[in-house]
DNA sequence: ATGAAAGCGCTAACAC
DNA sequence: GTGTTAGCGCTTTCAT
């Protein structure tokens, strides 16, 4: 019996194992491997059978040390179950797929110091460009970032300054057109209900754009409901049914996110009121989720998948050295889905 | 003016640097940074300082490359867009952060291909465990797996061969355990809704389990309806429709998974239809979700922030030298919750 | 078309 | 407690 199984090597192959195997030198195994500079079929051959008999798998590490190229793109995100950000991530994996990048995402759970942690460990990989979720973060995440070297690109969020490029929509813009649209249907007591603010900086320009817009008009915010944790769509039920009861007379219903929106919609539909007759009601984020209900919430895309592709377009574009040009700023415009629950019946 | 802002150094910082800046050699430079051996408070302080005044982050490939040691577990999961894997993460996370080591994800799409290219793009990084989803695997991607030389996890899943380790439910006997359920509360015309099979091996698993012990007891299942692709409320409304239309007489529906269900759910509710009472339901994986649902759905829980605990403890475990079994088995016993849509009313 | 030598930035191992 | 030396496994550069 041997101590050294074939299927668990104790020490992992290196170029050099497949050079002897193959009888070829070094550099041309390398040269093979990474489809660089003219090789003859014959020897190409020869190093890809010894390659693929030996089950050799590169070292990126070494290869990286070595060129000073890294093909990693650093996606760092807040969360995973929000429902947003994995469409954000098909929008970055979309365009990422046709180039030779790969994201390697990073999760901050919306904490200022985790986002510090979790881009300091990215960095150290020197990857070849940041996308990165807002445009607030801590002085150090900051200086990190521009003294990366790299290129940055923000993303969902255009109201603030950036490090580099900026890719995302303006929320404040989305809040004040949802109040138009909400006034222009004649609705006049407005309830808010969101998340905790502090947490969540783009629900609160949302927020801050809405009562601006609704000041405009003369109206005002009458009553909110904030919460945090827990599941949305719970929470969204819960939520409603503790602001109507504070305020019976609330016409319209505004939520900082699809989830909670359609708690509350799932629980006036439930209490026999009739939604938008009796009462108006809104999100936000226009996650697809919205379809299956028995009545499609009002909302607002927020352009995540468009968001994801062209934040990801300008890291490839500036990774491959084609464009050098940096700061871009592209500002998407969020559409308004109307859904069935904004416009008021005739009377 | 200058051509190179300190915003943005051509060349990035490296351990020299922080040498020459603070006077101390690079090596106890290298210890400072890095918490090992012994250093006076004095020349600590100074590197520390030096460091933070350059805005220093270490190169971790050549740190990687130097001592064979990469802090990096690669999961390889089929998609994030299924609210099961953000879970997954989830519990991989609460115990990875009390570690040094970072989980790094890589999204499959459910393609056997992909996941090849996934797999081995990850472990040409070296990481120091890999845990990936599901038991099926094509020949490359196990061979891989196998010569890594480290530890392997596969996840969610216990019917089968594993590579190495394996933490997971069995898929048939949730598949049967929910059979029995439902047949014990007098069901008896019982309709099936699922994904496609080949894509998802689970659900296919949980199908078999579910037929099998049908069979026992004399039944079978009398409709199915697949569906792949789109927004899985609004298929479980679709496939809902479509099978009572084809069989009014159905007087249960298992759904493969709670998304669908949901779907159902609520279509349901809107034709009036009395659920449990004329018809039963049940879906598979005990989201949250479900919770905010007017009824809610009978499901049984997959433990997956369980699983994703497990699976890191055992990375975790194996990667700090303490434990040098390998193969692990852990088998979890998935919980039936019945919530409202699976125990008949007395008649 | 192929090979040889040097070195990427760091850490292990060993001095002192 | 601190410094020195020799690589880690590749790729770059320059020969041939």
């Amino acid at each position: 019996m041997t101590d050294e199984p074939a299927s668990a090597p104790r020490r992992p192959l290196t170029l050099r194992d497949v050079s002897d195997e193959s009888g070829v030198s070094e550099m041309t195994v390398s040269r093979v491997l990474r489809n660089r500079g003219d090789v003859s079929e014959a020897t190409r051959n020869k190093v890809l059978e010894a390659a693929k008999r030996l089950g050799y798998v590169p070292n990126k590490i070494a290869g990286a040390l070595a060129s000073s190229r890294v093909n990693l793109v650093a996606v760092i995100i807040p969360s995973m179950s929000n429902m947003v950000f994995p469409e954000v991530m098909t929008g970055i994996t979309q365009v990422l797929d046709r180039t030779d990048l790969q994201p390697v995402v990073g999760i901050t759970n919306y904490q200022p110091d985790r986002e510090e942690d979790v881009l300091y460990e990215m960095l150290s990989w020197r990857p070849s460009g940041v996308i990165i979720a807002g445009l607030e973060h801590s002085d150090a995440s900051r200086a990190m970032l521009r003294a990366s070297g790299i290129p940055v690109v923000e993303i969902m969020d255009v109201d603030g300054e950036a490090v580099d490029a900026v890719v995302g929509i303006s929320h404040r813009r989305a809040g004040r057109e949802m109040a138009k649209a909400i006034v222009k249907q004649g609705f006049e007591r407005i309830g808010f209900l969101g998340t905790k603010m502090p947490m969540d900086h783009r629900a609160r320009k949302r927020f801050e754009g809405f009562t601006e817009a609704l000041a405009k008009t003369g109206l005002e915010v009458v009553e909110q409901e904030f919460y945090s944790g827990g599941s949305a769509l719970v929470k969204g039920r819960e939520m409603t049914e503790a602001i109507l009861t504070r305020d019976p007379d609330l016409d319209f219903l505004y939520y900082s996110n699809d989830m909670i929106g359609a708690g509350g919609l799932l629980w006036c539909l439930e209490k026999g009121i009739d939604v938008p007759g009796r009462i108006g009601m809104a999100g936000f984020n226009g996650v697809e989720f919205l379809k299956g209900l028995p009545k499609r919430l009002a909302t607002m895309d927020a352009e995540r998948i468009e968001i994801g592709r062209a934040a990801a377009q300008i890291v490839a574009d500036r990774a491959s050295g084609a464009v050098t040009e940096t700061g871009q700023r592209i500002e998407l415009e969020p559409r308004l889905q109307v859904g069935d629950t904004l416009r008021r019946y005739k009377p």
